[in-house]
DNA sequence: CTACAAGTTGACGTTAACATGAAGTCAAGA
DNA sequence: TCTTGACTTCATGTTAACGTCAACTTGTAG
């Protein structure tokens, strides 16, 4: 066996550090070269990681896993004061609450077609009833001036 | 103006169901390149849709927001019979509530950061304390053959 | 009849987030 | 010293889900 631990006592390497995630090197490359991490140091080219690079990487993978890009998690991250930092995450906050409340609404359906004894479900009244509420969201409102606006993958317009 | 009905009765144009729910209809010809919805037929090269498809749509626009992919979304509406389509969604039930969970936890972590008086809050240690359970959950078991498991984005293992 | 809006196909471009491969460097055990 | 395994940079490939563009046909208002 070799390079068993870090030479330096507190300090990570890459493989180190991506092996406490499950995560592969590449990827915690990858995400320094957008800018979400970044090492201490280097030592004979080779990155060194602390221990607060973990808890930053386990902010990274919790926010990724409920659903944010890149981009917005480094937003949060590097937010330079307080307040800055406040208003990006109630934004974040709000875009979160939206999104459990989707994903409910979805169990929601989800769990009538587990429940529905009418073979073809889509033919369920009920079941109609519970999904057609997402239709006709900007029909007659569309002021012909905005071409389309995709309603899905939030994009900006929300956050 | 112009082309204000559809001219059947109780047909639709792809326009006209494009902006029952604020879509492009590019992304519906998408949708159906891939699979996931067909016209009822054509009128002189034309795409016909019949109200089934409302609730067709409907549905992928609710999928895709709980998160499901296109694929995902197909293989649960084109089920074949009861038992398929029983088993797929109780997969996909399963799936949402770990989603619910995740974004769940993601909330507690943003809510901390907005009530936490510490100023660089990834020095808290309540903080920290919420954010360390994720780490560390394949390190010392990892098996060696599995090279490295992404643990982001679902993929299929567990689904 | 003419314009024009809406529809058609097909090809190619985009964005996010990696994945993969090549070619070379470095550190340590046998 | 030789080998091996972890590391380096740089470049290119992949997947999902569209977006964009061009060149053409169709249907209806005026």
């Amino acid at each position: 066996m070799k390079m068993e631990r870090s030479p330096a006592s507190e300090a990570l390497t890459i493989g180190e550090l991506a092996a406490l995630f499950g995560l592969a090197t590449h990827v915690i490359r990858h995400w320094e070269a957008v800018g979400l991490v970044t090492p201490a140091a280097r030592v004979n080219g080779r990155r060194r990681y602390h221990p607060e690079h973990i808890t930053r990487i386990a902010m990274i993978v919790q926010g990724k896993e409920a659903g944010f890009g890149l981009a917005e998690l480094r937003e949060i991250l590097d937010a330079p004061d307080l307040v800055t930092r406040r208003a990006l995450v109630e934004r974040h906050h709000a875009a979160l609450e939206r999104r459990i409340a989707e994903a409910q609404a979805a169990k929601v359906m989800v769990e009538h077609i587990l429940d529905c004894p009418i073979a073809d479900f889509t033919h369920c009244r009920e079941f109609q009833r519970i999904v057609q509420r997402i239709a006709v969201p900007v029909p007659l409102l569309a002021p012909a001036d905005a071409p389309y606006q995709s309603r899905l993958e939030p994009g900006n317009d929300e956050l």
